[in-house]
DNA sequence: CTTGGAGTGTCAACAAGGCTGACGTAGTTT
DNA sequence: AAACTACGTCAGCCTTGTTGACACTCCAAG
């Protein structure tokens, strides 16, 4: 409903229909964005925390619990049961800090390189094939909404990422 | 750091790099996407589920349970959950079907597209402002990866509910 | 050196929202 | 009449999130 067919020719594109679209693009996006690595997930008992932790301790490696803790949004209990599984199977190991010795910071094993790999190369296959579908115009495209779609402070996540190496 | 500079320009988004940072866009965004419906679900008492059921709902009047099944991709026992809960607070209701009557025609009540009214706004208020952020170029490469990024079967849904007004 | 606070692990209990399997019932189709 | 379809529901299970409480180690400050 409303959003009168504006006569301002920039503003055609922030209609809601236009809007509601976008919403639903997400969604449905989303679901394909993870449908892969968790077919991957799925034959080895693990779920779609397994996953973000094991991204992001390959993303920085030496990260420490509650700095996944704050990427990752959730409860430090909760955490711990997905971190518990994972070091059971050998997939990451925690170091203790080496100037602090309370923290542990946390590394994929070799084996945990492996898994991220196998669940990387599947999501990574599945976005790589949309933009090339999409092109490169469009992705720059893409990746300006979704930055301007997070929270602040996921977006300091995000581009802090994206220029340390760490 | 990464990012070698590569010297195909054409190519150079398709870097790991780059892919890779498309994951996290998707992933911090669509904490944003759904941070903001989220907080008023919660003083509700409903959770996501319920928020996708009536976004669907409000989107095809008349939907049945199964049509509505398809595109949720949930079990029906999952789904009914959910719409019993909605049905018993009086924003959704069900009308049999006119030529089957075996099929629940499902339908907003004024209170129901009250809800939808109030979580839309909310999820469109963020939407628009990355739009308006991010320019109406952006937007369409946005949409264009994102429709790439879908499974064909939730495309088809997406593509079909473009252009059926019902 | 003691004390407070930070970083972490852990136990217990609970909820939401997925899933499977099985069964029932009304209505449609053949 | 038989078979199939659309739907609801009971029961039980899992993952992943939550709160609250407590313990331990270590760091930093008084």
């Amino acid at each position: 409903m409303a959003e009168t067919t504006s006569g301002n020719e920039g503003l055609l594109f922030l209609t809601d229909e236009q809007v509601r679209k976008g919403i639903e693009a997400m969604f449905f996006a989303y679901r394909g964005f993870t449908a892969d690595p968790d077919r991957i997930l799925d034959t080895l008992d693990y779920g779609r925390a397994h996953h973000r932790a094991v991204h992001f301790i390959n993303r920085s490696p030496g990260l420490t619990v509650s700095g996944l803790l704050a990427i990752l949004g959730v409860t430090k209990q909760s955490l711990n049961r997905v971190l518990r599984t994972l070091f059971e199977d050998g997939m990451v190991e925690a170091r203790v800090g080496r100037t602090d010795k309370r923290e542990r910071r946390l590394h994929l094993t070799d084996k945990g390189r492996g898994l991220e790999r196998s669940l990387s190369d599947a999501q990574r296959a599945r976005m790589r094939a949309a933009y090339r579908a999409a092109g490169p115009q469009a992705v720059q495209g893409f990746r300006q909404v979704l930055e301007a779609m997070m929270d602040p402070d996921m977006r300091r996540q995000y581009l802090g990422m994206k220029e340390s190496g760490v």
